[in-house]
DNA sequence: AAAGGACCCAACCGCACAATT
DNA sequence: AAATTGTGCGGTTGGGTCCTT
């Protein structure tokens, strides 16, 4: 059904995602969201690009994601909102909870499209309020959409790099159709850690199988393999460690200049 | 039953734009 | 102000499945 995989020349790997990728991308974002997508899927321990990252997550894995045919109704919306907005899939999607812009623009091309010119007045549906009229998009662009998307909980997800349940990192992905997502703030204080924002403690980060932590005599470990990232190792723990991690106690930040100066040996003299 | 065309959809690519340095 | 980086969007592709002949 879809491209079997492969490794490009970067060693990233394309195509189909495994049972175990998509398990490692749900459950790093559950627990400390997505701030920045290129460096996710190696803090995550992922041999993807931070864009297949966000594409999988934001076309499949988010628990808001509706998997399964569309509705009659929903064919009406679509047809007609694609005769209000043309090809602008997201702003489409903004209109039906649920689907996204990849979804609704193959499921266009795959019928819809025949269906909307044959019977182009056909829709059936009520005029909806939560979608922006022709008018507001000509005059604002989507901020009426946009409104309506932060507003609502499940969207806090998009729109908060920080919220995640912090259990559930083995659910599956049925068991969250039509789960009510409390507030980001809720999260937040249910959570066992922020990757993103607050001090790091080392118990919170996940060493999975297969990912030996390589810090670990240091005190603390770190979620993907030393060999394969070691070539970014340094910039990347720098940036990671400016105020997020603590290592004895002590801001990693406190030690990274004579970490460097010491060819890395510092650590073990805090 | 087999062939082949149509359909479907996950994933990729390239571009544009916003934010940051 | 210019360059760089990160993100989002729309178009396209690859390949499995379904349907028709």
């Amino acid at each position: 059904m879809v491209r079997a995989p492969f490794y490009d020349k970067n060693g990233l790997k394309k195509g189909e995602w495994s049972p175990e990728e998509d398990h490692k991308l749900r459950s790093f974002i559950e627990r400390y969201g997505h701030r920045n997508w290129r460096q996710l899927p190696k803090v995550a321990g992922l041999k993807r690009c931070g864009k297949s990252c966000r594409l999988r997550w934001m076309n499949y894995l988010r628990p808001e994601v509706k998997h399964g045919n569309f509705t009659e109704e929903e064919d009406s919306l679509i047809i007609k909102l694609h005769k209000q907005f043309g090809n602008r899939w997201s702003a489409m999607a903004k209109c039906l909870p649920g689907r996204t812009d990849n979804q609704i623009k193959n499921h266009w091309h795959s019928g819809l499209k025949k269906r909307g010119k044959r019977n182009p007045t056909s829709d059936h549906v009520k005029e909806d309020s939560s979608c922006p009229s022709e008018a507001t998009q000509n005059s604002e662009g989507e901020s009426g959409a946009e409104s309506i998307l932060v507003d609502t909980p499940a969207n806090m997800i998009l729109e908060s790099s920080t919220l995640s349940p912090a259990t559930s990192s083995n659910t599956e992905l049925s068991s969250f159709e039509g789960t009510f997502l409390p507030p980001a703030e809720t999260y937040q204080a249910q959570s066992s850690g922020d990757f993103w924002n607050n001090p790091f403690v080392a118990e919170n980060i996940f060493n999975q199988d297969g990912y030996p932590s390589s810090m670990e005599n240091y005190g603390f470990e770190l979620p993907f393999p030393f060999d394969d990232v070691y070539y970014y190792y340094d910039d990347f723990l720098y940036d990671l460690m400016q105020g997020h991690l603590r290592v004895n106690g002590l801001k990693a930040s406190q030690c990274c200049d004579q970490w460097r100066d010491e060819d890395h040996k510092v650590i073990s003299t805090l």
